[in-house]
This record gives C-alpha cells, structure tokens and sequence, in this order.
DNA sequence: GGTGTGCGTTCACTATAGGAAACCTGTTTC
DNA sequence: GAAACAGGTTTCCTATAGTGAACGCACACC
C-alpha cells in the first residue's frame, strides 16, 4: 500500500461520504429569489427571456427546465448555480454544530511514515479535515511516491522540526512554530528532523466545497 | 465597530475575490469523465438510466439536457454538479502554490478583544483562511455582540485555557492541546482563563467554495 | 474473407419543454 | 359597479429532448 492511498484512506474515513440525494425544489428556490428581489413573473421574463409561462411553469414544477434556460436563468438573475439549488444547505446549517476533541482523545490512523490522529471525527460533512500528525519517517526514501489529494492543506509545526518536502520547490525545513499553506495536489512528503519525532497539526479541504 | 465587523474585514481582506465567467462546455465535460472512468455509453447508460443515443448527443452538444437529466447524470456518476461544470479550475489550480509563515511572521490584526496574526497571507484565493489568536478577552462582558461568519472553523488550543462561549451551548473550557470545530454561524467568543492570555490557532473556511 | 461482437452515431417516433395568447383572479380608477 | 389593469395560471401549438431500433465501423476470432 502506498502512502498515497494510505491518506486517502483516511481523508474519506474523515470527510464521511455524502448520501445526499437531492431534495431539490428548484421551483419553490426560483420562487423565492424572484419574491425576495420583489420581481414579477414579467420581470424575470424580461430578464432571461424565458416567456412568463415557462417561468410559472417551472416554478410550480410542471416541467422540468432544459438546461439552457437554467443558464438563461442564471446569467439573467445574475446569480450562481449553486445559489440556485442550495437554500436547503443553507438553512440545514444554520443550526450550529459543534465537535469538541481533547488532547489525545482524536482517532488514531497509523502508517509506516505517520501517525495520524484526526480530530473532530465526530462531524460528517464538514469542509475541512483537521488532524494532528506525528512524524516518523526520517527519510524521503521512506515514501513509496508523493502524497497528494484533491484540494489545499495548511500545516503548523507543534513540536519538533521537520523537512517539507514539495514536488515542485527545494525542501523546506519548519521549526515549532512556522506554517505552510499550499495545494495538496502537487506531491508533498514530511521528514522529521528534530531528535524527538516532530509534531504537527493539518487542516486539509474537503470536496464538500459545492 | 463590533467585535462581528472586526473580524469580518480581517477575513474579507485575508480571503481573495473571486472573478469567475462560466464558460461552461457541459458535452465535452461529459466525455472527459466518462472517459476518465473508462466508461461506455452503455455504461453511462445503466449507471443513469439515460437512453445511450442521449448521451450520445448530450456530448455532442447536439441536445441540451433537460435538468432531471442532469440530476440523474449528477447522481448515476456519482458526481456533484460543480464537479460537472468546473474543469477549468481544476486544471488552473494544479500547479502547486505554496505560502510559508514562519513563527510570529504573519499578519498583525489587533482587536480589544483578540489579536489576531493572520498566517499565510500572501496566498489570495483560498478555501481556508488560518490564523494564530492571543485572546484578550478575560469576560464574556468585554464582547459587544456574537462573533459570528458563514462558514465552519476548527480551532485548537496552543497555549493556556479558554473558555468558548456559544450560543446554543453552555460555555466549554479548553486547554492546551483541545480542539473544536463548529459552524461559525452559529455566534461564538473565545476569553482567557489561564494566568497568562491564552494562543489558540484558528482555520475557517472562506466563501470561496462554488 | 466471412462473421461475430462492442461501441458510437443516426433515424424515426413519442414525450415533453417553451412560447403566444387566452383566461382567471384581485385591485385600482373614475 | 363597470372598466382598466396587473400579476399569475391554463390552454394550445411547435419545437425539441428523450428513446429504441437500425446503422456503420472497427477489431477481434476462426
């Protein structure tokens, strides 16, 4: 097994999978935009050029929208596409969540190289995957071929020093202290320096991001 | 100025604009991940429920897609519907940035409650926004109002113990090495209670996810 | 070189989305 | 209170999206 599938593992244990199925009343949220900016069905007719009884049509969900009048929609209402289908998203999260993890308490993923204890495993469907990582490898030889995954990581150094090692930059080395924010698809790898094996925190993105 | 706007501007300034157009080729977006997948038609077909000679055409631009189409290729594929339309910026965020912050080096944003130094902020256009915060605060009193921002943040406490105050929740003590992560909609204040000010690390994700 | 098989495109047909105009409300005006 | 109006729904037609079957093409296999 390789390094790389080995944090892959353990982001998508962290990220949780999406069941989300799509509710999606695009008709009740196209409504909704339309009453908010106090909009007639002429208005918006004149807008996107879509006839008043398409737009009725739609949202009373009588027909399913080609997509090239979701596009005349888009472009007229000047909003995005996700702005258009994620008013559920929004109101589900107003309800704060929280995930407390004490020192120590996270869920520990052991590799040859690191030893990654994720935090806030608790929460499913969050946009950032934080997690502590004990370095133990010593040497770049010790990865089998980069780390990489979709998205950004920042990274602090707690304790200890390390080598971070990049695909496309000289090797860098962190002291207790220093962070780095980079993207985590161009290959990364750390080597501990330090006498005791260097500590650090990560924060990687997720693709919930949408 | 409220506590609120305070931290508003620090994280407005410190996330980056977005410009974006939609250029938006959806037919060869098709192929490309049917392809990638080494998928047939046929495939595609089963995995949709799509006629094989739809697909056909949707590729070739030769239809426009009605949305329930759509949604069953979004939920066949198993894909989400930025993922369908945003390979532009997956190609254009493959070369790998990176922004190093060495220890005491970022950003300086002193508030009275919390002095914030903002970390890799010379990155624009990232999904995380971390920073490193000394907490002033030493009563819940001294905050005008919630702190509170779209968006999810993890933070771990570095050195000394804070209490967090939240608005759904009873106020929770965190000491050095404790982490969290909750929705930041929800209104939260961090105060000191060790001997000297407390230093937490703090990585909130930006509105850059569309 | 026939013939079978797999994959993409095209054809002919049916189902449905989009548009213009008629049709319903309430509301305002005189 | 009739008439004019404004905003939304429904009707009816046509343009087009979606489907199954037929077709074309390449690459096997014998």
């Amino acid at each position: 097994m390789t390094a790389t599938t080995d944090q892959d593992a353990a982001l998508r244990i962290a990220s949780g999978r999406k069941p989300f199925v799509e509710p999606l009343r695009l008709g009740d949220r196209l409504r909704e935009i339309r009453l908010a900016n106090q909009w007639t069905l002429e208005d918006v007719s004149q807008r996107t050029g879509l006839a008043r009884s398409t737009l009725s049509k739609i949202e009373n969900d009588q027909i399913s929208p080609t997509f090239t009048a979701v596009q005349k929609l888009i472009g007229g209402l000047d909003i995005d596409l996700p702005q258009l289908l994620s008013p559920p998203r929004q109101k589900a999260r107003t309800m704060g969540r929280r995930d407390l993890t004490r020192r120590g308490q996270g869920q520990q993923h052991p590799t040859p190289t690191y030893e990654h204890e994720l935090l806030s495993c608790e929460l499913a469907q969050k946009r950032m995957i934080p997690f502590k990582t004990i370095v133990r490898a010593r040497s770049f030889e010790e990865f089998s071929e980069w780390v990489r995954h979709d998205g950004e990581e920042f990274l602090m150094v707690l304790d200890g020093e390390i080598l971070l090692y990049t695909e496309f930059y000289e090797p860098l080395r962190l002291e207790s202290g220093d962070s780095i924010y980079f993207d985590s698809d161009m290959g990364h790898a750390l080597v501990s320096v330090s006498h005791e094996d260097a500590v650090v925190l990560s924060v990687c993105t997720t693709a919930e991001n949408a």
